[in-house]
DNA sequence: CATCTTGTAACTGTATACAGTATGCAGCTG
DNA sequence: CAGCTGCATACTGTATACAGTTACAAGATG
């Protein structure tokens, strides 16, 4: 019999690398911040390995960053790291929509209530998760399953930023009509034209995020 | 003072890391093989916490998955895998290069003196490691980091599949001539040629590793 | 004889204990 | 009083111990 294909992963060290993934996202950890491991392993209710481990994963996922002998800390969000990382999704997403193909009825409707549901969210966590849902459902039907792992991986490294925009300017960040450009194109049978209605998409959300890092920068070099 | 750049990172599970990594691209731990934790880590002289700090790392790299009380196993190589994996490097190296601009007089010398060597390997290890210091000189000045991080990545996760195809069918991959469409057309002061001969470049060992993965795999189906 | 049961061994996941290294302060020295 | 030195403390990195789960096999049962 072969091996199921589901990996189930239901233990500790998943929860805690959920848990703190989540601490860092909403700044309960802050930017920069050393982590205490003792101190977050009695907060969390648990002993410093399964915590490692995840602290470990979350390095790796470029959450955080370690130095031997010093710990890990929370990445300072940095205007560097976020062009670098948001100038990659538009290599990569408009040509997983290519591999996807046009989408069935089904799948387009499915997207169009996503939307909705992005344009009916109140708070910035929700309209993030929202904005991540309806990319991984245009994507679902993507074959190169590596590729789009690899997209969430990068969706999971600017969230922080996006988060940390909407909070600290109280600015709302909509893709609600780029999202309708791609059902257009899409709906039109018109794949080229959606893949470069979702780069657009991809690029917009750049220049407030840009804006306000410069804008801390000078603010706290001078 | 600030505090240096340079992160050391001299600990134990680096160099369990990178020694288990070796193991399992030159498929000592051959591939579908399940980790006896106890076993390697007596193996490798230290005790299980570093190794597995180490096994975590590399399950991240996607050289191992894991299943919860079961353990880590080496992903076995299967067609799928390298044919997502190896789609997606042609998004992200072009660009790359596209990024980095045309190199300086200095730098195209170093790259052709990188594929002589290259020309001059015997063994596949060999090959393999100027095939990618290749690439990466390519990419030096590249100044997005982020994407050029990722491309080693990608590189880590195929260098399995070239290997055993060359250990396996004494097939050798060369890849000098491609590079030297490249760089004639840098020299020419033409990057896009350049990207474009880099995209084929990195096209061009497909076929042979489909094509042995496929009989392979036809091979074990009956 | 096939199948289920049960007990044991092996292994992973987690907690704890220990060792080595950095940090910060008190006291000394010039 | 500035700067260095040495010690105490805190924290990370590693090893070991313990707990829970799975796999396997011998024996019981129909």
């Amino acid at each position: 019999m072969q091996l199921p294909q589901p990996i189930p992963r239901a233990t500790t060290s998943d929860a805690v690398a959920t848990r703190v993934r989540h601490l860092i996202i909403t700044a309960a950890l802050a930017p920069g911040e050393r982590i205490n491991e003792v101190r977050l392993s009695v907060h969390l209710g648990v002993s410093r390995t399964p915590l490692r481990e995840a602290l470990n994963r979350l390095a790796a996922e470029g959450a955080l960053t370690s130095v031997t002998n010093h710990g890990y800390f929370v990445r300072p969000l940095t205007l560097d790291e976020f062009e670098q990382v948001y100038a990659i999704r538009p290599l990569l997403d408009p040509e997983a929509l290519r591999l996807a193909g046009l989408p069935a009825a089904r799948r387009l409707t499915r997207l169009k209530a996503l939307n909705r549901k992005l344009a009916d969210t109140t708070t910035a966590d929700d309209a993030i998760a929202a904005d991540d849902a309806w990319h991984l459902e245009l994507l679902a039907d993507c074959p190169n399953r590596v590729l789009v792992e690899l997209i969430e991986g990068l969706m999971q490294r600017t969230r922080r930023y996006e988060l940390a925009l909407m909070r600290e300017t109280r600015q709302v960040l909509r893709a609600t009509d780029d999202h309708d450009q791609v059902h257009k194109a899409l709906a039109d049978g018109d794949l080229e034209r959606a893949c470069a209605a979702l780069e657009h998409n991809l690029q917009s959300g750049r220049a407030p995020i840009v804006d306000w890092l410069t804008a801390r920068q000078t603010k706290t070099e001078g």
